[in-house]
DNA sequence: AAGATGTCCAACCGCTCTGTT
DNA sequence: GAACAGAGCGGTTGGACATCT
């Protein structure tokens, strides 16, 4: 034991700030094969410039597999709010009951959406026509077409949605800890989603240019049918920068857990499309 | 069209909790 | 029981994006 405690890491040796896909792919690689039993050993063990604590956090509020992103129904919104009448800001108690939320989404949702719509009338009903009407979060943009439940893949009718290459549903393994844990596949691929931002490598869109009819519409919310065709493009694409960073491998695990970091990244990266609202055409 | 302002969320910070020696 | 390390938690912030003027 050393005396006096050590900082959790060198702040002058970390890179800090928004995680790249490269990044990603490194971690989510290390966890599927050696899984996380030391946090601070491993973003040295895994290579990558991080601390501990950022790694820690990049897997457990975004890179799970097990992790539920996009809308939160309804139900869940109000889940949040008897739960944190009742027990104040345990968001971690809070995020237990709600399968495949975390702690620190829920936060957010709190701070910025449901904590408002209590101070300003408690009336809920009322909050959520704002709410509608307003397109809070983003998220309720696809709102008129879907129930309360419909974008929750926990809890109510199991939806089974073909994707390409996944399926909402499918089960896969991966390491926490010693143990190996089987988890089930939820809905990660929202067209909501298509809203977030996220930080690409300039090289990544060269790349992107070079990929036929992969263009993003002015509406983020295209059709259905038209997303997934877009899917397969950057499907393709995914495959090949897997194969260029060297992660490409037999293993049926990490290539499982890849197409679950390549589903939620390409929602970024459509995103960015959006954003920057630039054509992509072949150079 | 462009600057100002507001909103949202990923990530950071620092503290507490828990397990280990 | 004390001292420590590591993990977990909750508050806060910075930056990207959206909306307003």
């Amino acid at each position: 034991m050393g005396k006096g405690r050590a900082p959790c890491c060198d702040k002058t040796k970390v890179k800090r700030g928004q995680w790249s896909y490269d990044e990603d792919l490194k971690l989510i690689s290390f966890i599927n094969k050696y899984g996380h039993e030391n946090w601070r050993s491993l973003p040295e063990q895994a290579g990558l410039l991080r601390c501990g604590k950022s790694c820690r956090l990049r897997w457990i509020n975004y890179l799970r597999p097990d992790v539920k992103r996009g809308n939160f129904s309804v139900e869940e919104e109000e889940t949040i709010i008897k739960l944190h009448q009742s027990i104040g800001s345990k968001w971690s108690k809070i995020a237990s009951k709600l399968p495949g939320r975390t702690d620190n989404e829920i936060k957010n949702v709190w701070h910025t959406h449901l904590k408002k719509r209590l101070s300003s009338n408690t009336n809920l009903n009322a909050d959520r026509d704002e709410a509608a009407t307003k397109g809070s979060l983003n998220r309720e943009e696809t709102s008129q077409e879907s129930s309360p439940n419909a974008s929750m893949s926990s809890g109510g009718s199991k939806i089974s949605s073909k994707e390409d290459g996944v399926q909402i549903g499918q089960t896969f393994q991966y390491l926490e800890g010693h143990s190996e844990v089987t988890k089930t596949l939820q809905e990660v691929d929202k067209p909501e989603l298509l809203e977030i931002s996220f930080g690409v490598d300039p090289e990544i869109w060269s790349f992107i240019n070079g990929l036929d009819s992969f263009q993003q519409p002015e509406n983020s919310l295209a059709p259905r049918a038209y997303q997934d065709s877009q899917e397969d493009e950057v499907e393709k694409w995914f495959k090949h920068l897997e194969t260029e960073l060297g992660l490409e491998e037999n293993d049926s695990q990490q290539q499982r857990s890849i197409v679950m970091l390549t589903k939620n990244h390409r929602h970024h990266h459509l995103g960015e499309l959006r954003a920057l609202d630039k054509p992509l055409t072949k150079p």
